[in-house]
DNA sequence: AAAATCACAAACCCGTTAGTCGGTAATATT
DNA sequence: AATATTACCGACTAACGGGTTTGTGATTTT
């Protein structure tokens, strides 16, 4: 009983500064060892909890990064007001969240895509899954706008969905380098001049 | 003389053979190797002309890539017709090519930023400094827009300039995985509807 | 209390990879 | 013709990284 409280507990301390590791130097460039030598663990220890490094990645995406996905980038444009704004609100959350250093997980999934695509599918497919998800409740919450009455009824939801994703992917790589405050305010300014572009029209 | 033209030859072979690997399979996950067997040369052929596997790819850099952001994603946006039509086309040609599985240099940058990331500042500074020309270029052709009366005089040049290139680099980006095609229509469309909210208002 | 299991440590194996170095055939220079 | 330089070959080294294995103290089960 406690035994089982234990390999959580080393099994999570490994998962948080694996992705942590992962994200910052990248899967391939970063060692088992990194990992260990920050935890003060040894080999026998992870080869104990995981089968290999892939499978390794692979708990953390599903422990980890699908559960941030939803808290940070689902669940907060879940609702009945106007979906223009909950993203708007969501996406603002996100890049100062980045700017802070932290991970939002919208980029770390686009990250990780760019180092697997092509050598591995198996993580592919997990990663691809996750931005999927995303992209739906990005559709269903901009159709159930166009139902209220917030959005155009010419818009396309699905183009609509992934020019926000391909926008917020490409800004948050910027941000990387250079002045991510400056830049975040002006993809914040774009954006709500492209959602008033697919707002509602008021007929006067 | 003629040495001199072998010796050209030999380096531009190994230049675009590491390119084209070094953008499939990534740097750090490309060998040296893997690029001489290609070629059927050796690694005393590649440390005659390159000091280190890092001043090679500057070496690409300076050759091939920002070349090839010149000649595609530059001098297609110069003119003074409406840069608005003119960054449309250019979009959708580079999109194009990146479809045809040939590489538009836009992305292979924002791909190589992706992976030096933390780890190499001096390439992270040529990555950086090319990808700013672009930016700069366009954040020029939308001000003589302005200037000419394509583009709203309200409107943020800098701000749409970083807001193009996020939009771009993020849809290539989930162009590796999923419908290139279908992508690549839906992210026009929206392109289009939000230069369509810049360009200058006809005023009846 | 004895036996079994857990959670790890530490040494080791083996393939890979960046970089070195001594050689050499072809070409150019004197 | 003798010498020097160019462009390259291929064997080698040292380090690293994923994975294995053996061992061991602590804890749990019987």
């Amino acid at each position: 009983m406690e035994k089982n409280l234990k390999r959580m507990a080393t099994m999570h301390k490994m998962q948080v500064t694996g992705l942590e590791l992962f994200y910052k130097q990248g899967f391939y460039n970063t060692s088992i060892d990194d990992i260990l030598k920050q935890l003060d663990l040894s080999k026998g220890a992870f080869y104990y909890h995981f089968k290999s490094k892939e499978d390794f990645f692979i708990s953390i995406l599903q422990n980890l990064v699908v559960r941030k996905v939803y808290s940070m980038l689902i669940e907060p444009i879940e609702g009945h007001d106007n979906p223009l704004d909950l993203i708007t609100n969501c996406m603002e959350e996100a890049l100062q969240t980045a700017e802070h250093n932290e991970n939002d997980y919208g980029f770390v999934l686009s990250n990780f895509m760019n180092e697997f695509n092509g050598k591995n599918p198996e993580i592919m497919k997990y990663l691809n899954d996750t931005l999927k998800i995303w992209e739906v409740n990005l559709v269903s919450a901009l159709q159930k706008g166009k139902f209220n009455g917030y959005v155009d009824r010419h818009v396309d939801c699905e183009g609509v969905a992934s020019y926000i994703i391909s926008s917020f992917l490409g800004i948050r790589m910027l941000m990387v380098e250079g002045s991510a405050t400056a830049l975040r305010y002006r993809y914040m300014q774009q954006l709500k001049f492209y959602f008033r572009a697919i707002a509602q029209k008021q007929t006067a």
